[in-house]
DNA sequence: CAGCCTCGCAACACATTGTGTTGCATGAGA
DNA sequence: TCTCATGCAACACAATGTGTTGCGAGGCTG
């Protein structure tokens, strides 16, 4: 999804949901699947036609990988325990309770993580490191 | 899975297979799967024949939930992204990059929180619920 | 207007995974 | 010897994610 994203920065005109699904290795029904929460969003643009596609709706410095985790529908982050709720067994009450809270630590941990990350330091970082790449390569030739 | 450990703390003596499903709404095979990285860690025992069944085998009070988490192979915590590595693409990398940055943050803050929680910690606090539970009961009739 | 391009959506096919189930062998006690 | 219980392997089954196909809607171009 973030490949994604950070290949339309690249490429300023529209992008067709053929070239996404071919540089992801996937196919074009699965990108536009993916690609709907964050048109529902207002994060992207679609058109349709000729010369349509993809484009960006916003300011890349202005979302972040929280704004995209959400948009995409907050899917679960965990592929562990959650076990039923509290069904009567006091038992199972104390072990929700404990692996709960240790859950939602983890995971305030990680969407603060994600919120101040926006999706133009990703490009800046994408960019520095195209550039170390060629800077290697000059060196090797 | 820890629901069945608070329970064999509970019983002093050893437990089937058989009963443990009953309690844990499954079946006793599926039971043996999953203790049986408890045993070859040492944490339990298992005795065969007539009288036999599952006991503990550790003091639960130098047991934490880190220590059954490694026992039982430390299956992946996280169900998302977790994409192919390195595959060439420099946009791949980046995004990789930033993601395990803080996929490993929260998945170190959530061990910790395990490691610091004993199985003698959960069972005091069982306690103190059914403390409560019998209180409220005591005070509804 | 006709033809082509592109997305949107729904339905289906398929592989993977976790879970439940059965069967049989092994060992321990009555 | 008989029963009880685990250990292990193999299979059945449901759920899920992913890929695929088909059709319709809308927009560009000649």
């Amino acid at each position: 999804m973030l490949h994604v994203l950070l290949h339309m920065i690249s490429a300023r005109e529209a992008v067709t949901s053929d070239r996404l699904a071919a540089m992801m290795g996937t196919n074009p029904v699965v990108v536009r699947r993916v690609m709907a929460g964050l048109r529902e969003a207002g994060y992207l643009r679609s058109e349709k036609g000729h010369g349509g596609g993809w484009t960006l709706a916003c300011d890349p410095a202005t979302i972040t990988l929280d704004d995209i985790y959400r948009a995409l529908g907050s899917p679960p982050v965990f592929a562990m325990g959650h076990r039923t709720e509290s069904p009567g067994c006091l038992v199972e009450q104390s072990v929700n309770a404990a692996l709960e809270d240790a859950f939602r630590e983890a995971e305030a941990v990680l969407l603060a993580r994600l919120r101040h990350v926006t999706l133009a330091a990703l490009a800046a970082d994408f960019g520095a490191r195209l550039k170390a790449c060629t800077a290697e390569r000059l060196q090797a030739s």
